[in-house]
DNA sequence: CTACGATATCAGCCTCCAGTGATATCTCCC
DNA sequence: GGGAGATATCACTGGAGGCTGATATCGTAG
């Protein structure tokens, strides 16, 4: 017991790192680079973000641990941190796929995206 | 390719599972969910929330379908929809505990909680 | 049939955060 | 050294959505 109400610093790091994938220009980085590693004008073209907003998601999806970088001259290169975050891409699609396939609509919480 | 830019309907269902889950209050019903089916008020009870929030949220899991729901009587009875549901949410503990441990703060993504 | 308890819904407020445009910083190339 | 491209940061705005309090609905018991 004691494991359900009051979980503090666990709990919110769990939500932080969901939070990090509850953004649709966030999943669509991490889908990009599930390709291999990305500087930010290649993943400005392929997500069709703007630079600025680009590289603020980066800088989010590198605090909440779900990527890492690479510096190389003037480029930098970003790529999945861990190969868990594949997984659990993995695992969601499955879900997506199966019995969430019929998602409705949410009354108020706009989970209607 | 195509497969990266616009995913459009998967791309929103995947969004709107993990938006389920990046809510701390989302995150509480569904581990106290994890021991068993539970009914409103024992959510309630558990979670401290209050009695229309706790509905609200669970709508909301339930349209992105990470629960479902028997009614006995009147009191409704709610539990994971999936057993995919507890394995996402352990593989997110795992990258919690692994290189997201040491979440820092993002600078403008309120990833910071 | 009436009262009560369980759950769902509604309207409103308020906070958080994604997007934009401008700009700073840094590295390479000439 | 100077210019150009790559990336990061800042200030601002608008909209989404979580929380609350009141209320409606439904089912059961007496």
């Amino acid at each position: 017991m004691t494991a359900t109400a009051t979980d503090t610093s666990l709990d919110q790091r769990r939500t932080k790192l969901f939070h990090g994938l509850a953004e649709p220009s966030r999943l669509r980085i991490l889908h990009a680079l599930a390709e291999g590693p990305l500087n930010v004008t290649e993943l400005v073209e392929r997500t069709g973000l703007s630079q600025p907003n680009t590289s603020n998601h980066l800088a989010c999806l590198l605090g909440c641990g779900l990527v890492s970088r690479t510096r190389d001259g003037r480029f930098t290169y970003y790529r999945h941190a861990d190969e868990d975050v594949t997984t659990l891409l993995a695992v969601a699609d499955r879900i997506v796929s199966g019995s969430a396939s019929s998602i409705l609509e949410c009354p108020r919480c706009g989970c209607g995206v």
